[in-house]
DNA sequence: TTTT
DNA sequence: TTTT
């Protein structure tokens, strides 16, 4: 119906890239928010919110940010649930970043980001027929410099497999 | 830093309203926000959200929200985390709304919302010393219709007792 | 760089349908909301927003919204300036709206909305080639009920023409 | 009803601070946020986007950012009228900032910022008699730096006098 | 499991 | 009347 989420803040890691099987890129990340007021102790706490990022810009965020950059996030919140590793449903709620924009001055901490010091997301819902050109659909994608590389599955390794096609946004 | 929610959905069960030891109102609620495309199977799914709201909204909420209504959150998102029953660390993500509006239409389902058909939260932050008048600081809320009715420990009973006055966001 | 607005009102007057010279839709359409709190004066002010959106959401909100609708918008603040009738510059900002919804309950008003009461703007980018099908790109469109109609200029007799495909936001 | 507002953008100019006749300050400034797209000329277009924020954050604003200053805000969108030098009606459309956030890296163009690399905006609503203290409520404000100086009417020389405490938001 |  |  209606669901939208706007946030700043910072990378508490770098980000994690992977590529579903048929070769879509997922980059995750969380986001520390520094809240607006401090609690009663004083202190200025912050939330730790966990996003998600599917194809073209989930690869530039693997290129672009890492722990500590200060990026914008313009998505939507999603509830998912899973079996976990000890049978019982795991219950997630997380961001979908739509377009997520480097807010790191230019020439800050050895970023490399032209474009006017910001990028953004690809359109939502994708153009044509093979969604990010180049055939790149189901084969492996191989400009593996800066994030987790992946040989045949992506998510070879990983225990908890909890992301597939099937949670694309689109 | 920047944390921004606005959510349109239905509520999947009635409010549930408590008040903290020193007697402030907050209410609980889930949001079934319907996503804006099907997915691949030709569903249409739905994110299920958790909202909190704290003081007069939250009794607002109680008296006007039920199972179905059609509602609308403006706040933020908050992460906290617990000690769960098992001893393990259960961390938590949900929307804490700063207002609700009622989108019900007037003279809908027993409703009874004046105000132009809608109703908006307390200021996010309070003025000082006695909130909301009339020194229901730390006496317990007698109007008690509408909402769980507690005794003496508005938590009593509840095994789970995660939210207490630290988790007023002001 | 980063802009969003959410916005849920109702509409002013019945919403204005037309269509560029090359076919494709625009509407036009004006929501008062209601300002959170009463002035000094105790009353409850409203705040006018003109909007404007492109497509086939454009002719979703041209069939199913009218003055008085209850609908809720997502997008982004626009400002645009064109030479005015007197030769000075007009300065418009608006909001132009990637997806409406209608909020109005299931057989309210006369309204017709299948779709589990909602439905949303097109992707923000089209899909392929010729967006919304049928090759309406250069012709008239033949459903002409419910909007101002046009015969061969969409702008005909519309002494200020400021939307053009120019306009067009992708 | 619902109406919100997330821009992160940079000043077009220094911002513009002011007094109303009872001593509340108002800063004005105009934010160019860059579109996610270029247009079919290729070229980057902006949006530019007009500000006004109220109190202690329009003082802030006055002395933590600057033309180029790249700045958050969270608000509403405002509308209004006024009659115009030659007596017709003149429509204003703005954003009224409820926070503003300074996104400039610590110690960067001169800013002085401290508290963490932003500052936010008072609560929306205040909570009694005088607000933000300290009696400065019918008595001209003394640290003038930074800001359009004022001498006794903060808007003298100013030909269009648009902004009196009935524009206060709350 | 948290950032500046 | 526009910023990097």
């Amino acid at each position: 119906m209606m669901n939208r989420v706007v946030l700043v803040g910072r990378l508490t890691k770098d980000p994690d890239l992977r590529y579903t099987p048929s070769g879509v890129a997922v980059a995750t990340f969380s986001l520390a928010v520094n809240r607006q007021f401090s609690n009663q102790q004083g202190e200025r706490e912050a939330d730790f919110i966990n996003c998600v990022v599917w194809r073209k810009p989930a690869e530039n965020v693997a290129n672009f940010l890492k722990k500590g950059s200060l990026a914008g996030v313009d998505g939507r919140i999603q509830t998912r649930n899973y079996e976990g590793q000890d049978g019982k449903r795991v219950y997630v709620t997380e961001v979908v970043a739509e377009s997520v924009q480097f807010l790191e001055p230019r020439n800050a901490s050895g970023g490399g980001n032209r474009n006017d010091n910001e990028f953004y997301g690809a359109p939502p819902r994708e153009p044509q027929g093979n969604p990010y050109g180049g055939g790149n659909q189901n084969q492996r994608p191989n400009n593996n410099q800066g994030f987790t590389r992946v040989d045949d599955d992506p998510f070879a390794g990983n225990g908890q497999i909890d992301i597939s096609d099937d949670d694309l946004p689109f």
